[in-house]
DNA sequence: ATGGCATCTAACAGATGA
C-alpha cells in the first residue's frame, strides 16, 4: 500500500497537477493540505474520474484538507472535536485536520499552522495547536495500533532537514519551542519519522521558497511528513521524496512524500 | 535589513504563506 502527502496550494490552481501526478503514480492514498476552497468547489469530478473517493475538509481561501482514496474511507472525520470534543471546537475553525480508515490503518492527515513570526500571535496559535495535537493523538493511538500521521507540519525537525540551519533559533519552522512541541505531541507518543528510517542524509526537502529559485539551487526544507506509530513502522518498506512535480511549471512549492506499507 | 513569489478575495491591494 502507498500514501503519499501533499501540500499543493490550491486544489484549484493545482488539478492538473494533481491529476498528472496520480497518473503516474496511482497511490492506494493522497493526503492534500492547502485546498483553499470551500467544499462545494472542490473539484470531485475531475478527481473521481480517476478512480479516487474523495474526503474533504475545506474552508475560503486557506486551509483545508482532503483525502483521495482508491477504496471508500470508513469513520472519515474531520476536525480535533470528532475526537476531543467540543472543547477543542475553537481550533477547528481552520480546517486542518482530516482522518479515516483503511481497514486496521487509521490515517490522520494534517496542515500545522504556519506560525508567520516568532513571538507573533499566529506563532502563539501554533504552539497552543500543537498542544492540543498531543492531546488528539494520545487519545487515538491506543484506539489504533496502525495508525499513520502524515502531513504538513512547518517543522524541520533537525538541522539536517534545512538546507542552511544558519539563524534557525529565530526563523519560523525551526525555533527551539517548535521543535520542542512536534516532539512533545509527536514523537514522544513514540512515533516514528519513517522518511529518516529510509535516509540519513541532508539535503532531502520537500518544500522550497517561490522566491529567491531557492528549487534551483536545492534551498529547501524537509517539513513534509509520515509518522508511523510503532507497530506499523515495522510494515514500513520505503519513504521517498518525489520532487518531479515541483519542476512543472507553475508548481506548488511542495512536493509530494510517499511511503510504502506491507499492508 | 529588506524583499524576493504565489494564491486568494464582496480583489484591482492587502493578507497569508514559510
Amino acid at each position: 500500500m502507498k500514501i503519499a502527502t501533499w501540500n499543493v496550494n490550491s486544489v484549484r490552481s493545482r488539478l492538473d497537477h494533481i491529476c498528472q501526478w496520480l497518473e503516474a503514480n496511482p497511490v492506494d492514498l493522497l493526503c492534500l493540505q492547502e485546498t483553499k476552497v470551500v467544499d462545494p468547489d472542490f473539484p470531485r469530478a475531475a478527481i473521481a474520474a480517476l478512480g479516487y473517493q474523495v474526503y474533504i475538509f475545506g474552508q475560503k481561501s486557506y486551509n483545508g484538507v482532503a483525502l483521495l482514496s482508491r477504496a471508500p474511507l470508513a469513520d472519515v472525520a474531520m476536525g480535533f472535536a470528532a475526537v476531543l470534543g467540543e472543547e477543542s471546537a475553537a481550533l477547528d475553525e481552520q480546517k486542518r485536520v482530516i482522518s479515516g480508515r483503511l481497514g486496521q490503518l487509521c490515517v490522520v492527515n494534517l496542515y500545522v499552522p504556519n506560525g508567520s513570526e516568532i513571538g507573533s500571535e499566529k506563532y502563539d496559535y501554533k504552539l497552543r495547536w500543537l498542544a492540543t495535537l498531543r492531546d488528539y493523538l494520545k487519545t487515538l493511538l491506543p484506539q489504533h495500533p496502525y495508525l499513520l500521521v502524515c502531513g504538513d507540519f512547518n517543522v524541520a525537525p533537525e538541522d539536517r532537514d534545512i538546507h542552511n540551519p544558519k539563524g534557525r533559533e529565530t526563523h519560523i519552522m525551526s525555533s527551539d519551542a517548535e521543535r520542542a512541541a512536534l516532539r512533545q505531541s509527536i514523537l514522544d507518543l513514540g512515533l516514528v519519522d519513517i522518511f529518516r528510517q529510509f535516509n540519513s542524509e541532508s539535503d532531502q526537502f520537500s518544500w522550497w521558497d517561490y522566491r529567491t529559485a531557492a528549487f534551483s539551487r536545492n534551498s529547501g526544507w524537509r517539513i513534509d511528513h509520515h509518522y508511523l506509530s510503532p507497530a506499523l513502522s515495522l510494515k514500513a518498506q520505503n519513504c521517498t521524496i518525489d520532487k518531479t512535480p515541483r519542476a512543472w511549471e507553475k508548481p506548488s512549492d511542495h512536493t509530494p512524500v510517499i511511503v510504502e506499507l506491507d499492508l
